[in-house]
RNA sequence: GGCGCUGUAGCUCAAUUGGUUAGAGCACUGGACUGUCGAUCCAGAGGUUGCGGGUUCGAGCCCCGUCAGCGUCGCCA
């Protein structure tokens, strides 16, 4: 080793050691006959000076070369800082290290990326990314990662502790085309034919458990080539678990206890045990959305039955078409939100599908204002009033729609103004599941059922004579683990039964050469003894995004990609030789 | 694919209604300074205003196109 302690480690006890360290110059401050550089590592900054007598004439000549970023290697006596020197900014504030040599292990260029820069003088993301290693320098950066590295290690412990064996899946597997689109990886070998990135290990953790694995667990890296977001990665790590012989409540259970777990360790939170529940139906109804945000309430409140009531013809109108009206309290919105803020909010509901936003302001008399306020009488925005739960001060925020429309836009608009007035304490962590997904959606265009998970989602027990009936109203062994409002894991019990298995493939509109075609393999092992089996995979990059409450997917992930997933510092997707595209039988159109 | 925001010195930003030679802080270079801690002080250097076109007597600013980054809708079983 070049040193023999890290630059976060020195204290008093130390005062009195001969002791050499290594790391990158944080800063330096040069004052003519002496000079102070700030030495860091990952683990800290330790104050080296460069002064006379302790340090050599020669030494101090060669410290005043050295510059931002350089790397260093000294070797001094550790020494108390005099009196009232002490800098308690610092974990090793008390101390300093008296060089008595340098050496100069690497120089740098000036960096285009400072890692001592503060937050408002943080360089843009694109050059950021461009010299990641030097953004990963940052200390807010490595302590990510390095809680990453904890939380991560702190779900493999969970599970070993649990017989849960770890298995690896292959990443060259088979396009499926369902579900998002696939990365495809030419063969070689076989001219025209192309392996796909795994979405994830699904198929691959069922066959495990029909070979008897019954507690799996993997972190998994996965590929989607969709559009990314701020919480969404084109690979992207989960934790995927996979069980025999249990039912929901025992894969919520298992993740009950790691998320109390890691929330206590990480976070210092007691999480009640279990999470609460709340069915998809519900979450839907009362927030619009999959993935409700619980800590804080502005409810969607359903006025189908009042609105009409009124002389507002978009009100009539919808209902008469069979469309809702509903809306959400604000609490205090009414004081938050000026005419122009309310503005703001109709154009942001308009990039949602919806034409205008419908409101109240709540008035101290009990009133209300609002542009159309007149086609209501008093008696009539009363009722609404009491329904919604309305103080003076509070806006409410109306969509009249179809029901999925509502649900979209009251869910954005909830998101919004929860976010924008701050009503919930940003430093809450709230843990919940959804639970009992419809089996089935309709798919738009086309008309047909299409798997709301996948095909092999098991429906509940009391809904399997539905599949003949009322596909729609049918709902899964589905959970969905929802924190704050995000979605950090989802997992189905699977079907093991063969007969359900091909009525839902009849349903979906899957033939059976299809089903041999993607799914051969899986269908044929279901027949050699498939145990009952379920399980979950949660999004690795989202728990630690939340519970490193950052705003960006990509600052816990070390090398992460833009918008329109090239790699900035490698520059990849790159271009490849035209020897590289013969051997693959490929040719460049255009 | 759609909508929106951003792009000015190495970095972070400013530049009045379209108007003289595009400024500041940090970094950089040279100098001063025995205790600083984002050191301080003096001096200096540093610009194809992302790129291409247009409007105008005149464009960093207006218009069109394009590239890149970000946010978002669609998309993500």
């Amino acid at each position: 080793m070049l040193r023999t302690h890290t630059c976060g480690e020195l204290g008093e006890l130390n005062v009195g050691n001969v002791v050499t360290l290594c790391g990158w110059v944080d800063s330096y401050r040069d004052h003519g006959g002496g000079l102070f550089v700030d030495l860091r590592d990952r683990y800290g900054l330790t104050q080296v000076v460069f002064n006379p007598p302790d340090t050599a004439p020669g030494v101090i000549e060669l410290s005043k070369t050295v510059r931002a970023e350089y790397v260093l290697k000294v070797t001094g006596v550790v020494a108390a800082r005099p009196e009232g020197m002490a800098n308690p900014k610092l974990s090793t504030g008390k101390i300093e290290l008296r060089a008595t040599a340098l050496e100069i292990l690497n120089k740098s260029l000036t960096p285009p990326v400072s890692p001592n820069a503060n937050a408002q003088d943080l360089p843009g993301e694109d050059l950021r990314l461009k010299h990641r290693y030097l953004d990963l320098r940052r200390p807010e950066l490595q302590k990510v990662l390095i809680m990453r590295d904890r939380v991560v290690k702190g779900m493999r412990d969970y599970f070993a502790q649990q017989q849960f064996i770890d298995v690896e899946t292959p990443c060259l597997g088979r396009s499926t085309p369902e579900g998002a689109r696939d990365y495809l990886v030419p063969s070689r070998v076989h001219h025209g034919s192309f392996y796909a990135l795994p979405q994830s290990p699904q198929l691959y953790k069922q066959i495990l458990m029909i070979a008897g694995y019954d507690r799996y667990v993997q972190v998994a890296r996965c590929f989607r080539d969709e559009d990314l977001r701020a919480d969404r990665q084109p690979e992207f790590t989960q934790l995927d678990v996979e069980m025999s012989f249990v039912d929901s409540d025992d894969v919520m259970g298992i993740i009950d206890g790691l998320a109390a777990k890691l929330a206590k360790e990480e976070l210092g939170i007691e999480l009640t045990l279990p999470l609460p529940r709340i069915t998809y139906d519900e979450a839907m109804e009362r927030f619009g959305h999959d993935a409700p945000d619980l800590r804080f309430g502005a409810e969607i409140v359903d006025l189908s039955d009042l609105a009409p009531q009124s002389e507002f013809g978009v009100f009539k109108a919808v209902v008469e078409g069979g469309g809702k009206v509903r809306a959400i309290n604000v609490p205090k919105g009414g004081e938050f939100y000026s005419r122009r803020g309310i503005d703001g909010l109709t154009e942001f509901v308009k990039g949602f599908g919806a034409k205008g936003l419908a409101w109240f302001k709540c008035e101290e008399d009990g009133k209300l204002n609002s542009t159309i306020a007149k086609f209501f009488s008093p008696e009539l925005l009363a009722t609404m009033a009491t329904r919604l739960g309305s103080q003076p001060g509070d806006l409410v925020l109306f969509s009249a729609d179809n029901w999925e429309a509502t649900c979209k836009v009251l869910h954005a608009l909830r998101t919004k103004v929860g976010r924008e007035m701050k009503l919930y304490d940003p430093q809450a962590m709230h843990f919940s599941w959804v639970v009992e997904f419809p089996m089935f959606a309709k798919d738009e265009e086309s008309g047909h059922w299409a798997a709301m998970h996948h095909p092999f989602t098991a429906p509940l027990d009391e809904h399997v004579s539905l599949l003949d009936t009322d596909p729609g109203k049918m709902r899964a062994k589905a959970y969905d683990l929802v924190i704050n409002g995000s979605e950090a894991g989802g997992g189905t019990i699977r079907i093991h039964d063969s007969e359900v298995q091909s009525k839902v493939f009849a349903l979906l509109g899957i033939d059976e050469a299809t089903q041999q075609e993607r799914f051969g393999f899986l269908l044929d092992a279901l027949q050699y003894g498939a145990p009952p089996h379920g399980g979950i995979a949660l999004g690795v990059d989202r728990w630690i995004m939340l519970f490193g409450r950052l705003e960006s997917i990509r600052d816990c992930i070390a090398f992460p990609k833009t918008q329109k997933a090239s790699d900035l510092m490698t520059d990849a997707p790159g271009r490849v030789d035209a020897r590289q595209l013969r051997d693959l039988a490929i040719k460049l159109v255009e």
